[in-house]
DNA sequence: AGCACGCCGACT
DNA sequence: GTCGGCGTGCTC
């Protein structure tokens, strides 16, 4: 059967069909059509389920099990548009690729329920068709001469238009003189504009664009990777692309990993097509969300930028997907339903057929070995735009450095931090540690402080004054003495956090205007943006952040760049720990002299010979990549092999290792296939819930979905499940562990 | 996931 | 005597 002779897709009254609902069941219920209605599949319904009411939708005929006495029908049909084909395709494809159900699916691209219903009308007024007798006074002679001319218009409206308030416009109203009528207001969305002139491009770009630009014409599935140095002008390569959607009336969703700290990727957008995109994150308000939605749904919304969640919006005639720091880890979703964003990107253009654009500087091994083998289409700029040229990269080799125990900036780093300073220009320190101390003890008695519900320790955050834990956001006041030997000022913090670090900055330099930058400070977009902004009006000397300044920021007096700590994200032993580093290092890296002005980068090391800081050092990426390529080749490991986690989590420690073990004992025994395991994983307790994993290695070629499913089945069959214990599949995982 | 039904401890 | 704790079972 081809996907274009659809089964019975339209239900006639008294029919049975079969509705899918936003609940985590993975079955579908059948429903009765009611009398007065005739659904097709796609359609969002209202229906009882049990004592409550929820939508849903009509997913396709009724599996016809249930006796017809039992089934309930359809309550109500929501006039909103129906989930198109495409969509629910996707969504089952990523249900059965994910091992999760159908309703969960269904849940993330329903995520605003409120758009569904009618929309609710506004209360706008015009003026009666008779007139009442009634007093004349200026005031509402100016409202009812703005309302005779005008459209109807709101009472805060029309007082703005009349000059007067409110009250006089719905004292009108209650005289009689205005009728209040109900208006459905949907916004107008100023849509971005493909005829403006576009950045002059060189060579390179000229040539990704020409290429990016025809797939889009052309439509049809391509996965392309645009493979661009920090700099390199990838972000007005795609615009083209976007433009040409855009000239054919055709909608664009660029995916990014962390939408709310993008103002500047914004403010390129507006600068190329003179109006914001429309953006979806987990920030937006409720009215925001429902009218995005329906924006997206019937097309007036065009260009959606947004996190990985903006996947599931409903686009009527989407034409193009761009995944922007495609390497990103963000992208993976690890709570509910566990998926890869980019991934399910890719699968998504396959399924619309469409092209999907995946851009990084620093790409996945996963998306370089498609580009490498051909599966991908590779679009390569390896030039920084404009003439600018690479940052310097040194290391500085701790060893060397001595260094008291409470200090982390080495005299190295101190001086180039003076230099640079000296030169009126900007420097950046950065150290992927949120708060002022990782671990903090007793000096007393060794106590550790630690998380009550994580197996992690509390890290203190002295700009708040309190202990807080990273993984599930617990959070406690600094004691004043130690919950076990009760010693009073006995705390040590160990090792450093960015506000560690930003206090010894400001101690070395007194003078120097520091701005701390993590999670904790920029809380929002407005935050970020306001320091953003300050830092180019260099109303900031030296910017202490977390990754989360490594993103795509581009401060033309930002000529240093400083690496507190390289090695942190080596520590592990995970394969893919080098490669992440790599990755986060050449990012922040890529922050260093993006103007006139050269820059320098310098990382801290106690590794010098490790292969990822000989990799940054030499500026050849290329080796070290292939390298990685090669150790993931010969171990099966991905994208050589596969790889299926399976967690298992309860609040009872002995069910959970009950069930860990008995999963382990009932594994499959294919050739080709690999269960290790159980460990615990790698937060043994987090939330309160105690965890273990299992890790199945998979060769290539082996499709794992079936696999696990007969397994579960077996573990099923031979009443080996435990109670109050979640076995949570994650196909593909990030860590190797 | 919700939500109801159902069976055992501290309160007006 | 009731209010309420959360165990378990069902939802077309």
């Amino acid at each position: 059967m081809t996907k274009d002779d659809s089964p019975i897709e339209e239900f006639l009254p008294g029919m049975r069909c079969g509705v899918l609902l936003p609940v985590p069941l993975g079955q579908v219920y059948d429903y009765k059509v009611a009398d007065d209605m005739t659904v097709r599949a796609g359609d969002f319904v209202r229906v009882s389920f049990g004592p409550r009411k929820l939508v849903g939708v009509v997913w396709g005929p009724g599996a016809g099990e249930i006796e017809d006495q039992k089934l309930k029908a359809i309550v109500e049909k929501l006039p909103a548009l129906p989930m198109t084909a495409l969509m629910r395709r996707f969504i089952a494809w990523l249900a059965n690729y994910t091992l999760s159900s159908l309703g969960a699916v269904l849940k993330m691209a329903m995520s605003v329920p409120d758009a569904l219903e009618s929309p609710k009308g506004v209360k706008v007024y015009r003026v009666a068709a008779e007139m009442p007798d009634l007093r004349l006074t200026p005031a509402r002679e100016r409202v009812l001469a703005v309302l005779k001319n005008g459209p109807p218009l709101s009472a805060s409206d029309a007082a703005l238009e009349a000059a007067c308030t409110p009250a006089v416009v719905t004292g009108l109203a209650k005289a009689g003189a205005l009728e209040e009528v109900s208006q459905i207001q949907e916004p107008q969305w100023q849509n971005p504009d493909p005829t403006l002139d576009g950045p002059s491009l060189s060579g390179d770009q000229h040539a990704a664009a020409t290429d990016l630009v025809a797939k889009t014409k052309s439509g049809g599935f391509a996965a392309v990777l645009l493979d661009g140095v920090p700099g390199s002008g990838k972000t007005e390569v795609y615009f083209e692309a976007v433009a040409e959607a855009l000239k054919h009336g055709q909608q664009v969703l660029v995916l990014l990993p962390e939408i709310a700290l993008s103002s500047q990727w914004l403010g390129r957008f507006e600068k190329r097509f003179g109006a914001p995109p429309a953006q979806w994150h987990s920030e937006l308000g409720v009215k925001e969300r429902r009218e995005t939605w329906r924006a997206v749904a019937d097309g007036r919304a065009q260009v959606v930028v947004g996190a990985r969640s903006a996947l599931f919006l409903p686009f009527k005639d989407l034409a193009l997907i761009v995944v922007d720091e495609e390497h990103d880890p963000a992208f993976k979703q690890e709570e509910g339903v566990i998926y890869n964003a980019r991934d399910m990107a890719v699968v998504r253009a396959h399924l619309g057929e469409i092209p999907i654009c995946l851009v990084s500087a620093t790409p996945s091994l996963e998306t370089a070995v498609n580009a490498s083998s051909g599966k991908y289409g590779l679009l390569h700029l390896p030039q920084r735009h404009g003439g600018a040229v690479l940052p310097a990269l040194d290391l500085i080799d701790m060893r060397r450095e001595k260094l008291p125990a409470t200090r982390w900036l080495s005299p190295s780093l101190i001086d180039a931090l003076t230099e640079t300073f000296q030169a009126g220009e900007q420097a950046m320190l950065f150290l992927n540690r949120r708060g002022y101390a990782p671990l903090t003890l007793c000096r007393t008695c060794g106590f550790r402080l630690k998380c009550p519900n994580c197996s992690a320790w509390l890290v203190e955050h002295r700009v708040r004054g309190r202990l807080q834990c990273h993984h599930c956001g617990h959070i406690d006041r600094m004691p004043q003495q130690c919950p076990e030997c009760h010693a009073e000022h006995s705390f040590h913090a160990c090792g450093p956090g960015v506000e560690r670090v930003a206090e010894e900055a400001i101690n070395a330099f007194p003078d120097a205007r520091v701005a701390l930058a993590s999670s904790d400070t920029l809380t929002g977009p407005r935050a970020a943006q306001d320091l953003v902004a300050r830092i180019e009006r260099h109303d900031v000397d030296l910017i202490i952040g977390t990754q989360i300044v490594a993103k795509g920021y581009h401060f033309p007096m930002l000529t240093l760049v400083g690496v507190v700590d390289g090695d942190l994200g080596l520590a592990g032993g995970d394969l893919r720990a080098a490669e992440r580093t790599y990755q986060l290092l050449y990012q922040v890296a890529g922050r260093a002299g993006r103007g006139q002005h050269p820059g320098r980068v310098l990382v801290q090391t106690f590794q010098p010979d490790h292969p990822v800081m000989q990799a940054m050092k030499s500026g050849v990426r290329d080796q070290f990549i292939n390298a990685e390529i090669k150790a993931r080749e010969e171990l099966y490991m991905p994208p050589f092999g596969r790889l299926v986690a399976l967690i298992v989590s309860g609040k009872v420690e002995a069910a959970v290792e009950a069930q860990a073990v008995s999963l382990a004992r009932m594994a499959p025994g294919y050739d080709g296939i690999e269960v290790l395991g159980p460990a615990p994983a790698p937060l043994a307790l987090l939330r309160g819930r105690y965890r273990r994993r299992l890790l199945m290695k998979l060769r290539p070629g082996i499709v794992p979905q079936p696999i696990i499913q007969e397994w579960l089945a077996r573990l099923g069959v031979a009443k080996r499940r435990e109670k109050g214990v979640r076995i949570q599949i994650d196909v593909d995982p990030q860590s190797f562990l």
